[in-house]
DNA sequence: CTTCAGGTACGATTCAAGTCGTACCTGAAA
DNA sequence: TTTCAGGTACGACTTGAATCGTACCTGAAG
């Protein structure tokens, strides 16, 4: 019933590096600003991002933010959750998040 | 004489993804937080930052960071000033130069 | 049980990026 | 002028990342 929390580095290991790398991404960087805008911090579902490619790239994508430490993913076998770091983000990378609001969303190149 | 400036984008015309982009790579991210450091903003040579990669490729670098908008490129003929676009960063992604200063410099893995 | 939707694993493809070799340009100094 | 160090342009190579096809797993609902 309770999903089980995959693994991410613990706080302190969060590398700025693998941050950034995450977050060179489009759909990444529209991800976890979804998440970031969201201030209660709610678990969402995979699917409620509105991504426009395929389920295994997706699955790809949250991997790597899961393991640059920035979400959560919770297993729930058949389905699965995902839920913002935003204390450990905060601790580490102080104003990070806010970042993320100075960019209007789905700002995709027209054409 | 005096150096013309190499052209970046506008201030407000920053963009979040080739900011991360640009500092998802090591070299970059080192050139930067270098800069970053000094709090005087001094223009420094390109050659002063120790990379130890070639200057074919430190020019490809300084290209990116300079169409990323961090930094200005002045071009002296047979040598070339950088310096640091602290006022139109912080303007634009207020606190992400901070960011910089929370890695420790050389955080190479050893081994 | 079967069915079904959500997710993963593996491999293959495609493309972008980092890197360097060769050649050339630029300005300063001899 | 020549020489020299710093920098660029172009091309080529290599690696890594994004993407998807196929097959398979998982739990819930019939």
């Amino acid at each position: 019933m309770a999903g089980k929390n995959l693994v991410g580095p613990e706080a302190d290991a969060l590398d700025l590096g693998a941050v950034f790398r995450a977050l060179a991404d489009e759909h990444r960087r529209s991800v976890l600003t979804q998440l970031a805008t969201d201030r209660d911090d709610n678990e969402r579902g995979c699917n409620s991002f509105d991504l426009p490619i395929s389920k295994q790239t997706q699955t790809h994508h949250f991997r790597v933010l899961r393991e640059a430490g920035l979400i959560d993913e919770i297993d729930y076998g058949n389905r699965k959750g995902v839920r913002l770091r935003r204390a450990d983000i905060e601790k580490r990378f102080p104003g990070l998040l806010a970042l993320l609001g100075a960019e209007p969303p789905g700002d995709t190149a027209p054409g």
